[in-house]
Formats: structure tokens, C-alpha cells, sequence
RNA sequence: GCGGCUAUGGCGGAAUUGGCAGACGCGGCGGAUUUAGGUUCCGUUGGGAGACCGUGCAGGUUCGAGUCCUGUUAGCCGCACCA
């Protein structure tokens, strides 16, 4: 009989050897394979077992890239800057350097136990000025290249984080981090041009292999439309209104222009008469805030008094002002075709303002016009010198024909806005640059970064729109480099997605402090072969990375203009009813104490088996009892039958190839949990072999050992050497199958009448048509009381016996 | 409102190109071992007494549909006046 399995003998004993005899080493012929985590931000709570189920998951795909012959890169790190990290320490009133330490020290134990197989030598945190110099430094080359640039403007502006905030970062209204409403805070900002990349980070997407759910997020979030810009002029006035319009070809259709209540000339538009009214209606929506603007869905607005001209037909079109039309997209005024746009339409309703159709829907005006009619399809109507066109063909056309009549031109537009970069607050890489009442400003010069974040006594946002940094004076001020005049440091810090948006580089070369990564270790590691995370960084850190990379892409630090080759997002593990775990709803599992009872593999097994990787799950503690009965049901297995030395049976070799095929294309297909199931299923089979046999044969426990290691590490290692291997079982070659060792000679064939089952055949494999009809007749021939019509024989599959009564 | 995903036993979930629905596991039930409980092992487990019925619901295509098509409902996610 086999001696127990003791789980925490065995993994200990392996911890121990692939510390002192590391497994994954380069040997300059091996091709490298980058598989990359979302480095975690060291959060004060620990790891969950929803955040194992990413690492197991990368785990295996590495371990089974090993086992393919690749040296890996799987680098672990911390993202420790930023607004997590400082609330957790300010909640805590411990510096947030001293937390951060802390619970890296913390979570970095918690990994651990996992058993993955990270590189620790690559290890990095954003927060060592070692690596923060470089986040410095891409910064400076972007201000170089005028990619960072300073503007003032009204700003999305948390007020319990007391920092601005990027537009990626609002979620409905509400700060993505903490989901307090956002307000509107006019403040002078860091800007990168992000906006400058808009069409490569959308013509880009087609390349990656990434979810299309992801590459729809990036795609909608771009938000490119083509249209034109017309300009309008204002009646008796010098003045011009630029609109921005994607159905140019309504253009004889707009009866009235509508501003947004920002739009520089609101104000001057008003008459006399309508002064009051307007003022009132600008200073109204300047309050409301973003929530309450996007929640009142009922249309207000206020006419100015003045009229613009038609330059398509010389028509005047009253000029109204609405919080509708957004002040930050296209010219911040539309020119509006109620016939054919939904919300010009209700606006007009509401205000009674003229509707004309110019579209003939299948061939005729619309009689009694309920709703309006979007489709660009349709003969042109009330147009003109384009009446008779066809809508779709115009709207493609327009913007060429308004450009040669002068009064607008061909445009494409964004909803992509270029990415509020500074944060009024403590915790993050200081932005290296001088205010120089002479010189303006200027960069740090790159041999004094880094810069170094100055420590402090208040480190707690202010709330003014000044960072914490500001009350340094020492710091603040400073020389200038250029001139060396008296001059002031900025003291705005960057935001958390600064250093997680190049971080993946600077694993494969962490410790050059020459360069932000050597040219020959990009060449050679670079860029990630699979990125592995949750999905709630679709377009944030996913879309400032591949901006980013696209920089150092064309300042020539990086060959390449993608960073993620292949993106997976694991779904997110929920406790019971799909409820998201927090500390606050009381409902988080830690996986510390699955480890104790069961094991990190059985965890590691049971994380792969709670589901399809890719779908959230809800965890239950007690499906672990069956993975773990399986390990050690497998476990006396493979013991029993190394001491027993049974020579193997043709059965033993056909199963064995059936379990390397099956294990082969279920992890190939990133099936991890029908992968675990097919270790179960065969293991039952073999337990029935074996006691037939007295056993199974070496080899199949050999390979159900490799095929087990990428998911079970310890286990299978142990296995491994007890079958007489002094190497590890990641360096041995993954096994294959032989379709043809694989086949069945008997196959049992269920036979239907009419589409329903109602006998099974065992019969050759390979029978002949002819044979298994007879065989199938033959055993349903008390059924078979009907003309027969139809007969179908799919080979390997079925036998379907169609017959009329 | 628009877009996407999901829907299968008591539960989590399996089912290449349409081809035995419910693999595998949890839970349940019965038995063996045990002084007993737990463990382990064996058997059983969609419903129905049965003909049969069963993949959210209603149709359709097909010899054959969980899978394809049309419509519809519910839940989750994303976007949300982007002209």
C-alpha cells in the first residue's frame, strides 16, 4: 500500500528545491515566451481566492509553455503608487510608504503559497525611484515631442479624492475608485496628447489577438466618426458658428443650430429680449452636474434671438442653446435636421420649430411624422440641386461638395480626449518639471532623475487643487536649469496609470540603470506573448499602455508598437449569488486557510475547475473536497503502481493517448476546467485498469504525471522523481499522442428511428455503410414496421433509420 | 435607448463541423468497512408508474437542434444625448 499523501511534506520539499535549483533558466537556444499578470497594487487586505484564479491561470499556460521547450519570462511586481495605496494609508494614518512596504511583504507571501513560477530576480514597484526615474523620463521625452503640454480647463474633479481625474477614470458620473459624483473643477492640468494616437490605437486593435469585447470598448471609447464641418453665419452679424455634422447630406433639412451652453459665443448671441433668459439657461446648466445632466433626458433649452444663414440655400435658422449638445465634442454646436435625427426631432417638438424632411422613405414623405427617420437611405427630397440622389451615396459625397462650395470641409472626429495626467496628490512619481518665470517651463535635466518624491509629514490631499508637495517650499523651489533663475517645481504628482503603462518592459531588464530596457533585451523578450487579467482595465491601463508603447515605439526604444500580443481576461470569482467579495460584505474566502487544509494544488486544482476560466464563478468552499480526493486517489495510483511495475496492456497505451490528446487540446483551447475534468475521468478509468492489472504501466503514470504538472506542480514533481527522474518534470518534453494509438476497434453506435434512439450496435470501427445498416436494421427490426425512405449512416457517430407508417 | 454576454438536473458545470443531452465534480440516497462519527470503498442519482417528456419562452429549417434561423423574456456587463 502506498504511504499517504502528505501535501504539506511534498510542497515544501519542492518550494525548497526550486528555490535552490531554479527550473525555468535560459540557455541562449531556448525561444522565450512572455506570459504576463496585472501586477497587483498591495492592497491592505490581502489576496482572495478570486485573485488566485488569474495567477493559477497564467501559471499553467506558462508551465505548459515550459513544457513546450520555452524559456519563460513570468515576472511578478507591484503597482504601488497612487490613489489605492494612499487611501488605504491614510485610512490607516501610516505613511504610505511604510504601508506600501508593508503590504507588499504581505501579499508577496500570499503569492507565494501558489506555488507560480515567477522570476523574483525581475521583480519591480513603480514606487522605487529606480523604476520611477524611467516613468520621469518617458514623461520628459513626451513634453520633448510636445505630447505633454499644460492647459487650463474645467477638469473632472473628485471631491472626496480630492484630485482631478481622467476621463477614463468616471465611470456614470462617478469616481471610478471611490464612486463619489465627480464634479467639474477648472484648473490648470497636465495633458498627454493621447488624442495624437487616436487612429494607430484604433487601426491597431485588428492585429491583437484580445477578447473583440475588449477591442469593442477601445473602439467605442475612440469613438471616430467621419463627417463634415460646416460653417454658418450669424444673421447681420461677422460672426461665424462652425458646426460638426455626420449627415452632411441633411444639410438642407437643418432648421435650426443649437450651442451648447459653453460655447464661447453663447453669451453674445443673446438679444436684448432674450438676455435674461439666456444668461439664466448658461449659468443653470454651469451648475448641474455631470449626473444630473446625463439623468434629465428631457430636453430644455432657450432660443438666443439671433438667426444663422443656411449656406446651403440662404435660409435663416433660429440659434437656440442646450445642455444637449456636449461643449468638449466636434465645434460644441450642431446644426439640427429634425426629420432625420431622434433628438433634433424631440427638441423641435418640444419647442415647436420647423421640421422639413429631405429623405423620402421608400419613395414618399413621411405623412404624419411620429418619430424621425435616421436611416441614410432614401431618394433626396427638398434638396435642392441634390434632390434625387440617393442619402447614402450624398452623405459619403457631401463633405467633398461642401468643400468646393467653401463653406465647410471633410472632418473626422474623436470622442477620445487627451489624458488629464496630473493629480493633486501625494502618492506618485513627482512630474519632473520647473516653472522658470524666464524660460517657461523646462524638464528636469535626465541625469538628475530621478526625482525623488520628497518625504512628508502631510501627506493628506488638500482639497485646494494644490498637491501636498506644495507646502514643501524647500522642495518647491528651486533653480532653473536652463538659465538658473529662481524658479518653482511643479508639484502636481501623476496618476496611478503611469508606471503600470510601460512596467512590462522594464521586467525583462530591471536592474539597468542606463536605460529605461537595453535594445537587445527588447529585441530578444519583448513584447508580451499573453497578458492575463480581469477586464475593468479594457480601456484604461490597457489603452495607456498601448499608447505609451507606441511612443517608445517612435523614439526608437522599442521595435515593437503593441505590448500584448495575446490578452485574456479571467472572470471574476463572486461569493454567494454572484455578490462581488469585499471586506465589507463579509464575504471574502482567504485562500490561506484552503492551503493548510488542502494544499496548493488542490487549491490550484479546484480555482481551474470552479468553471470556464473566462466566466465569473460563484465559490464554494465545498467543491474542493472533490479535487482534492482526486489528487490523492491519484496519488496511490501512481504509488502503488511504480512499486507494482505492470507491463503495459494495449488498453493502458490506448488510454494513454486518448488522456494526452484530451489534456492537450482542452489546455490548448484554454479549457482549464474541462482539462481538470479529463485528469478526473481518466484517472477513474485507470484506477479500473489498474485493478484489474494490478496496476498501470510506467509510462502512463509518467504521462499523466507531465500532463498533471502545469496544473499540480508539487505533486507531479514528486511523482516524477519517484519514477526514477533526476531532472524536473518541467524539463521534460510534453507528451504527444498518435491519433492512430488513440483509435477504438469497438464502437458502440446508438441507432435511431425517426431521430429518436432506440438501440446502441457495438461494431468495428471502420464497418462499412452497408454492414452497419444491416447491424442497425437487425437489432430495431421489431421497430422497422414501416416503408423505409431514408436511411443515414454517419460514420464513428450514428445510425438514423427514417421510415413512414 | 444602443451594443455585448448569459440562460442546460437540487448545485457548479460538460457536449469539435448540427449526431447518444447531463461528462466531471458537489450535494443526496443505499450498502460495505468502523464500537460510533469522520475517512475510504462499492452502487445509485433529470422528471415520470409507464408510453414518453425534458437545454428560459414561441415558432421555423433539418433524417436529426442545447447547437442554425426568426421572434420573445429574464439576468449580468459595457456605452449612454458624441450630432
Amino acid at each position: 500500500m502506498a504511504e499517504p499523501f502528505n501535501h504539506k511534506a511534498i510542497e515544501q520539499k519542492w518550494r525548497d528545491e526550486w528555490e535552490k535549483n531554479p527550473i525555468n533558466v535560459e540557455d541562449g537556444k531556448k525561444p522565450k515566451y512572455y506570459c504576463l499578470d496585472m501586477f497587483p497594487y498591495p492592497s491592505g487586505n490581502g489576496l482572495h481566492v478570486g485573485h488566485w484564479r488569474g495567477y493559477v491561470i497564467s501559471d499553467v499556460w506558462s508551465r505548459y509553455k515550459m513544457m513546450h521547450g520555452y524559456y519563460l519570462i513570468h515576472p511578478m511586481g507591484w503597482d504601488a503608487f497612487g490613489l489605492p495605496a494612499e487611501n488605504y494609508a491614510i485610512k490607516m494614518g501610516i505613511h504610505p510608504a511604510i504601508s506600501t512596504a508593508e503590504n507588499i511583504k504581505n501579499i508577496k507571501r500570499q503569492i507565494k503559497q501558489i506555488g507560480a513560477i515567477y522570476d523574483w530576480d525581475r521583480e519591480v514597484n513603480t514606487t522605487d525611484p529606480d523604476f520611477y526615474k524611467w516613468t520621469q523620463w518617458i514623461f520628459v521625452q513626451m513634453f520633448k515631442k510636445g505630447l505633454a503640454y499644460e492647459k487650463e480647463f474645467p477638469i473632472n474633479w473628485c471631491p472626496s479624492c480630492k484630485t482631478g481625474l481622467a476621463n477614463e477614470e468616471v465611470v456614470n458620473g462617478r469616481c471610478e475608485r471611490c464612486g463619489t459624483e465627480v464634479t467639474k473643477k477648472n484648473m490648470r492640468q497636465w495633458m498627454l496628447r493621447i488624442t495624437d494616437y487616436a487612429d494607430r490605437l484604433l487601426k491597431d486593435l485588428d492585429k491583437l489577438d484580445w477578447p473583440e469585447k475588449v477591442k469593442k470598448m477601445q473602439t467605442d471609447w475612440i469613438g471616430k466618426s467621419y463627417g463634415a464641418e460646416v460653417q454658418f453665419k450669424v444673421d447681420g452679424r461677422d460672426d461665424e458658428i462652425t458646426v460638426y455634422t455626420t449627415r452632411p447630406d441633411t444639410l438642407f433639412g437643418a432648421t435650426f443650430l443649437v450651442l451648447s451652453p459653453e460655447h464661447a459665443l453663447a453669451k453674445s448671441l443673446a438679444t436684448d429680449d432674450n438676455k435674461e433668459a439666456v444668461e439664466k439657461y448658461i449659468y443653470d446648466a454651469s451648475m448641474k452636474s455631470n449626473i444630473d445632466r446625463m439623468q434629465s433626458k428631457e430636453k430644455t433649452g432657450v432660443f438666443t434671438g439671433s438667426y444663422a444663414v443656411n449656406p446651403l440655400n440662404g435660409k435663416k435658422v433660429p440659434i437656440w442653446l442646450s445642455d444637449y449638445v456636449l461643449a468638449d465634442y466636434g465645434t460644441g454646436a450642431i446644426m439640427c435636421v429634425p426629420a432625420h435625427d431622434d433628438r433634433d426631432f424631440e427638441f423641435a417638438k418640444k419647442f415647436g420649430l420647423p421640421i422639413i424632411q429631405v429623405i423620402a422613405k421608400d419613395g414618399k414623405e413621411i405623412a404624419d411624422m411620429q418619430e424621425a427617420y435616421t436611416e441614410a437611405s432614401g431618394t433626396m427630397i427638398n434638396s435642392g440641386k441634390w434632390n434625387g440622389m440617393e442619402s447614402s451615396e450624398l452623405k459619403q459625397k457631401a463633405p467633398e461638395y461642401i468643400e468646393e462650395m467653401g463653406f465647410g470641409k471633410k472632418t473626422v472626429n474623436y470622442k477620445l480626449r487627451d489624458w488629464v495626467f496630473s493629480r493633486q496628490r501625494y502618492w506618485g512619481e513627482p512630474i519632473p518639471i520647473i516653472h522658470c518665470p524666464h524660460c517657461g517651463n523646462v524638464p528636469v535635466p535626465e541625469e538628475e532623475l530621478p526625482l525623488r518624491l520628497p518625504d512628508v509629514e502631510k501627506y493628506e490631499p488638500t482639497g485646494t487643487g494644490e498637491s501636498p508637495l506644495a507646502a514643501i517650499d524647500s522642495w518647491v523651489n528651486c533653480k532653473c536649469p536652463v538659465c538658473g533663475a529662481d524658479a518653482k517645481r511643479e508639484t502636481n504628482t501623476m496618476p496611478q496609470w503611469a508606471g503600470s503603462s510601460w512596467y512590462f518592459l522594464r521586467y525583462v531588464d530591471n536592474k539597468n540603470d542606463k536605460e529605461l530596457v537595453s535594445r537587445e533585451k527588447a529585441d530578444k523578450y519583448l513584447p508580451v506573448d499573453m497578458y492575463i487579467g480581469g477586464v475593468e482595465h479594457a480601456v484604461l491601463h490597457l489603452l495607456y499602455s498601448r499608447f505609451w508603447t507606441k511612443f517608445l515605439y517612435d523614439i526608437g526604444v522599442v521595435d515593437f508598437d503593441e505590448p500584448f500580443t495575446r490578452l485574456f481576461n479571467q472572470g471574476m470569482i463572486t461569493g454567494k449569488n454572484g455578490i462581488k467579495m469585499s471586506k465589507s460584505k463579509g464575504n471574502v474566502v482567504s485562500p490561506d486557510e484552503l492551503v493548510n487544509d488542502y494544499g496548493c494544488d488542490s487549491l490550484r486544482l479546484y480555482e481551474m475547475f470552479v468553471g470556464p476560466p473566462e466566466l465569473d464563478a460563484e465559490w464554494d468552499d465545498r467543491g474542493i473536497e472533490g479535487v482534492n480526493r482526486f489528487l490523492r486517489r491519484f496519488w496511490t495510483l501512481a504509488v502503488d503502481s511504480i512499486d507494482a511495475k505492470v507491463k503495459a496492456t494495449p488498453e493502458m497505451i490506448k488510454v494513454r493517448h486518448q488522456l494526452t490528446h484530451d489534456v492537450s487540446e482542452r489546455i490548448e483551447s484554454f479549457s482549464l476546467n474541462t482539462a481538470v475534468a479529463a485528469f478526473m475521468e481518466y484517472n477513474n478509468r485507470l484506477i479500473a485498469i489498474a485493478k484489474k492489472e494490478g496496476g498501470v504501466d510506467i509510462e502512463t503514470v509518467e504521462t499523466f504525471t507531465q500532463l498533471l504538472a502545469p496544473f499540480a506542480p508539487h505533486v507531479a514533481e514528486e511523482i516524477w522523481q519517484r519514477c526514477g527522474h533526476g531532472d524536473s518534470v518541467f524539463h521534460s518534453t510534453w507528451p504527444k499522442f498518435s491519433e492512430e494509438a488513440m483509435k477504438e476497434d469497438i464502437i458502440r453506435l446508438p441507432v435511431q428511428i425517426n431521430g429518436k434512439t432506440r438501440e446502441f450496435i457495438e461494431v468495428p470501427a471502420d464497418i462499412s455503410r452497408e454492414d452497419a445498416l444491416a447491424r442497425a436494421k437487425e437489432a430495431a427490426a421489431n421497430r422497422l414496421t414501416g416503408t423505409i425512405v431514408k436511411e443515414i449512416y454517419v460514420p464513428g457517430k450514428i445510425i438514423n433509420i427514417v421510415q413512414k407508417q
